[in-house]
DNA sequence: GCCCCAAAAG
DNA sequence: CTTTTGGGGC
């Protein structure tokens, strides 16, 4: 079973990309974010039409939003309110003979990473707060994807010093996604794949000239499974050629494959 | 001699159907209307690689905005400043061995047909009049191509009655129309290849559900010529297939050769 | 409907 | 750099 999560940045903007992805890589589940679009406007058509016809969505209008479709019926399908805001930034799904999978936009946090000066960046630890709260007491085997916007290791961005007052990689932020980690035992499978200290990135910036030569990536979009079902994680790989492709999106897509 | 008179709605929103007009219809000159983008950031390169280099250019930011591009060099080219308005909605090009190219943007007049209500329809009838004055006293052979937003004739709209009371159509344009052509005595090249009282049109709307079975059309764009070059004119036609092209213009393209 | 622009957001 | 919105224009 191949799960691939991707910040879409406007699904409707990018139907094509989003069409090239599904004939390239065939993923069973496709878990999008920043879809950017309310339920009633979702392309729910195009979907049926690449062979995802199964979708459990959550948007709202302008910012954010949430998508998870799939070849195969879901068991089940949640959301939950986090920080009580109202704001379109998680979808779960129960797969059929497999764990629930939780898909997550976190908040970017704005510029400044003071959360006495910026609403913004309080919001995403705040939000990362109730993540490791829940983390704690989940009991059911779980899987967690999306874009955290958080890279947390040196070797998740292009360069560790440069970027420890960039909101993404402030101490405070990846010493909180270390906790949140911690809370449930989290199982961080990209970097069982690529392993520390390799560079792994998700993300370059659209203002860079040239994103591919100048590689000024951040990794922050994760995959991370139950400790239990460590194990049903047999690939991964982020489709860095996705970047380059006609009217990108900012994130690559990452790849999962799952025995369960 | 092919020339080509098309209202584009912003040159750089469709440079691809401008590409596939040249590659379909290969005029040796294009006149285009609504072209929306100031000279300094006009797609000179682009009009090069589609072997149109010569180019003679009068935009502004946003709105309106006239150029006319060329495989051979003019001999001259010049603006005139309809209504002291500043706007950007003529340029003429002296043809080498041929009379000279008049590219116009008639403004379209607002909704209220009422020049006391209405200071947009008052500019385009006082735009009109002074097309007119300039006719009268004009010499030398010429040729006037453009947006006129103007359809004269009852055959020149999809329903005469429906229309007799919608900016485009009304009697004070269109008997203003009639004046400004007997002003020169210019010859209506579009009519005398589909005469009356045979329907033609050259605009669609963008929000007709289906343009082309409806056929709700307006003809808006014209060809005038001196009547002493009547006889140079050989051949016209409405290029209607690019009003169905990827992204089009609300315009079809008017296609007339000449043999001067 | 579809273009432009200006803001806000990433 | 790219997306969204809402307003103006046609």
């Amino acid at each position: 079973m191949r799960i691939i999560t991707w910040n879409i940045n406007s699904v409707r903007a990018r139907t094509n990309i989003v069409e090239q992805l599904v004939k390239t890589y065939d993923p069973d589940i496709l878990c999008l974010q920043e879809t950017k679009v309310q339920d009633h406007m979702f392309p729910t058509d195009f979907f049926e039409e690449i062979g995802l016809p199964h979708l459990a969505i959550h948007g709202q209008k302008s910012h954010h939003g949430v998508a998870t479709a799939a070849k195969a019926p879901f068991e089940d399908s949640f959301k939950i309110d986090w920080c009580e805001k109202g704001d379109a930034r998680h979808i779960a799904v129960k797969i059929a003979g497999g764990p629930t999978l939780h898909n997550f936009y976190v908040p970017a946090g704005g510029d400044v990473p003071d959360p006495e000066e910026n609403d913004k960046f309080a919001h995403k630890l705040q939000f990362m707060e109730e993540m490791t709260a829940w983390s704690k007491g989940l009991k059911e085997p779980s899987i967690v994807v999306g874009d955290l916007n958080i890279a947390p290791h040196p070797d998740d961005v292009w360069d560790h010093k440069k970027l420890l007052k960039v909101v993404s990689h402030t101490p405070i932020e990846t010493e909180g996604m270390m906790k949140m980690i911690d809370a449930h035992g989290w199982v961080d499978v990209m970097r069982e794949f690529t392993p520390l200290p390799e560079k792994l990135y998700s993300w370059w910036s659209y203002r860079a000239r040239d994103w591919n030569a100048a590689d000024k990536g951040r990794r922050l979009d994760h995959v991370w499974v139950s400790p239990s079902i460590k194990d049903t994680a047999k690939h991964m790989e982020v489709a860095r050629d996705a970047r380059g492709w006609e009217k990108p999106s900012d994130h690559a897509p990452v790849i999962v494959d799952f025995e369960f």
